[in-house]
DNA sequence: AGCGTTATGTTATCTTATAACAAAATTGAG
DNA sequence: CTCAATTTTGTTATAAGATAACATAACGCT
């Protein structure tokens, strides 16, 4: 694939706004693309520095409120552990993101909730990263706490990375 | 319970440490006590206030060295979310924890999880992951990730703060 | 066109975290 | 015990990340 999806994603956060009445501004425009052009996670003030390029204000509250509406709406996640930001690879409904943290290479691949159903099928139920986020859940609510968001952060090392230190 | 387990969290690290060759200087120590008493999440700047009126060193790295210790070793946690450090209920073996943060009152609870780890070590043991097409959109995928730890945060209302709402 | 609302840009500041190095304490070999 | 190597502590200084507050500009509706 030539761009990893970048085109589509785009396209269907365009779409979703316009369906949401939720105004994607140049700015925020922007910062998504710098993201999904990107495609690993940035910080602020790199998003920034991009921004600032482009002829933006130039002030971390220019990009950090891009940020904050690119998350709120689902389209962009906060990686916690690196302090970064990272695009959604299949944005649709606000939801919190499963994210698989390479630590060697930094890169930061998003697990998708049907993804997550299969993988627990290949795997079995003992052993599903599905059951890592249902488990919080669950175990949530036998807590009596009423969830209303979630961060899952796995680090470790990806494939490419693994190969290549063999 | 008095001061909900607090006592027996401090004795079972200070067993650990023996046990593994750690070392549990009077900093580390009190570091670890000044957040079971806290018995919620602090910033590494209110930690080391407290250490700065219990005569130890009141510049930055001091704080951060000991949370690190305690972090690597699994006796104290990181919460993402409010950019703070919470002691772990149970303390064993160095672990990724599974977090109930309250949007409300800050209160931190930690779940246990037994088998979250298998889930890891399902990972770690380099099982592929595969998923199957999905029809339409999306492409086979299959990821091979190798996982050495998680954060899993679940944010929401604990049930003190949801009943004070009614 | 005018009004209320939402978004942008700017200044200033705050909070969180780390680099670098000197001094002290601890450990282990002889 | 003594000394050297290692680890930990303390300090200065600064980097990196994030937000408060407020003025200006753009939008969206009637």
């Amino acid at each position: 694939m030539a761009n990893s999806g970048r085109d589509e994603a785009f396209e269907k956060v365009e779409r979703l706004c316009k369906e949401r009445n939720l105004r994607l501004t140049p700015v925020r425009k922007r910062v998504l693309e710098i993201l999904l052009e990107a495609g690993r996670a940035l910080g602020a003030y790199e998003v920034l520095e991009s921004l600032r390029r482009d002829g933006f204000g130039h002030q971390p509250p220019v990009a950090y409120r891009a940020l904050e509406f690119l998350q709120e709406n689902g389209f962009v996640h906060r990686v916690e552990g690196m302090k970064g930001y990272v695009a959604c690879t299949s944005p649709s409904e606000p939801h919190g993101p499963v994210l698989l943290v390479c630590d060697s290479c930094n890169e930061v691949k998003e697990l998708r909730t049907p993804h997550l159903e299969e993988i627990a099928g290949g795997i079995g139920s003992h052993c599903s990263l599905e059951s890592a986020a249902e488990t919080g859940r669950h175990q949530a609510e036998t807590e009596e706490f009423l969830a209303s968001a979630h961060a899952i952060e796995i680090l470790g090392c990806c494939k490419q990375c693994s190969e290549a230190s063999e």
